[in-house]
DNA sequence: TAGATTGTTAATCGATTAACAATC
DNA sequence: TAGATTGTTAATCGATTAACAATC
């Protein structure tokens, strides 16, 4: 039984358990185990069935999962129901990478509008979407979109997500590496490049042997 | 007391905190206190104390932390002591973004190689380093790196990766949305740009008021 | 000393997982 | 029916946080 409150946890791996159900579902696979899942998936059996059963998505005992239900019942637990539109301010190296990212069309996501203050770069388009200037985002003729990718150096970043806010985004990836302040409401997750590497810095070198480094007092 | 095990969120957030403190510094802070730092990472007080605490770092009762001294605490404890190599594999919108990214060099993450199978772009260079055929990773005359960053299209991530492991690198950070599988001992970590727009719906969804979408039957 | 702030405790919360009754 | 596999329980584990004694 569920439904009501979806943890964190559980939300950030339905997008997971959605592309392995995809390639499922493109290799002709009608149904699914818990146990098949969870190895396309890279996690726990045990933890496939609990994250599953929190959407009210029941499988049959005995035979698994209907592969195309659950891919609708996650779609649709997730939002992803008609093609959602992204906007993506900065367009430096990543900006452009993003641009032109392909994964995000094929996943539904459509960049609906890109923004930068370079009056080299406004003007131009990317991918066929024109590239207009900052002062343009929110304006009356432009696009309207509810996620906003941040893609401008860390000393700029803040204001742009004001810019957003303001323009009615409420939700925001932000790729600068700075803490954003936001009002309630609206969501933010970030990706940080460098953060990712000195995780992995880390965990290397433990598993390495070496000591973690800083020697104890006592 | 401490410095044995360092939980894995508190290795997530310390990142966050050099980030910080390095600022503080530029801007000629020489203390910091729990509440400041904590206020300026997005986290609580307490749990920065409790984080730093895991490190064997102590600060100073009634007044805080040595900006400087927590900085080396932590770069030692992250083992940032020399620029580490990192090589990238594909040459794609995304790996020429990482390749050009200016944030890694500036944290002492240097790109030692970068490789592609595409004819045209092999022998030609990407911000002063040369472009190499993959067959050449790990070839005794190719740079050695620690770390490897993984941004072909999906159905090559694999193999790419166990060339990288081949090759001795003994860290991945995956770009392609497939989970890759590893021998004991290679640290991996993915950014999955599509998840974290997919996870961006589900919360922008949520704050709408929108109800989690599928309905309960009971 | 008085004020400030740490480091640690302990309570709480959320996530994971093994185990198994339910049931297809 | 026998075999398979779910959905759920309950135990465990790790992370968070408030509170406060220790102490600068």
């Amino acid at each position: 039984m569920n439904t009501r409150h979806i943890p964190d946890a559980t939300v950030g791996r339905l997008p997971v358990y959605l592309r392995v159900l995809l390639e499922l579902a493109a290799s002709g696979n009608a149904t699914v185990s818990s146990e098949q899942l969870a190895e396309l998936s890279g996690v726990n059996a045990a933890k496939v069935r609990k994250d599953l059963s929190h959407l009210g998505s029941y499988g049959t005992r005995g035979v698994g999962y209907d592969v195309d239900y659950l891919r609708y019942e996650i779609s649709a637990a997730l939002g992803l129901a008609d093609d959602a539109a992204i906007v993506i301010v900065g367009l430096g190296n990543l900006g452009r990478a993003l641009a032109n990212h392909a994964g995000f069309r094929e996943r539904g996501f459509k960049v609906a509008a890109v923004y930068d203050v370079d009056p080299a770069k406004v003007g131009t388009s990317m991918d066929g979407v024109p590239v207009r200037h900052l002062d343009d985002l929110g304006a009356s003729d432009s696009p309207v979109a509810s996620i906003g990718l941040i893609a401008v150096p860390a000393d700029s970043a803040q204001e742009v997500a004001n810019r957003m806010v303001a323009a009615g985004i409420t939700a925001i990836l932000n790729f600068a590496p700075v803490v954003l302040t936001v009002p309630d409401g609206v969501a933010v997750r970030k990706v940080d490049l460098t953060l990712e590497l000195q995780v992995l810095n880390f965990y290397q070198q433990r598993h390495r042997g070496g000591s973690p480094v800083v020697t104890e007092s006592a």
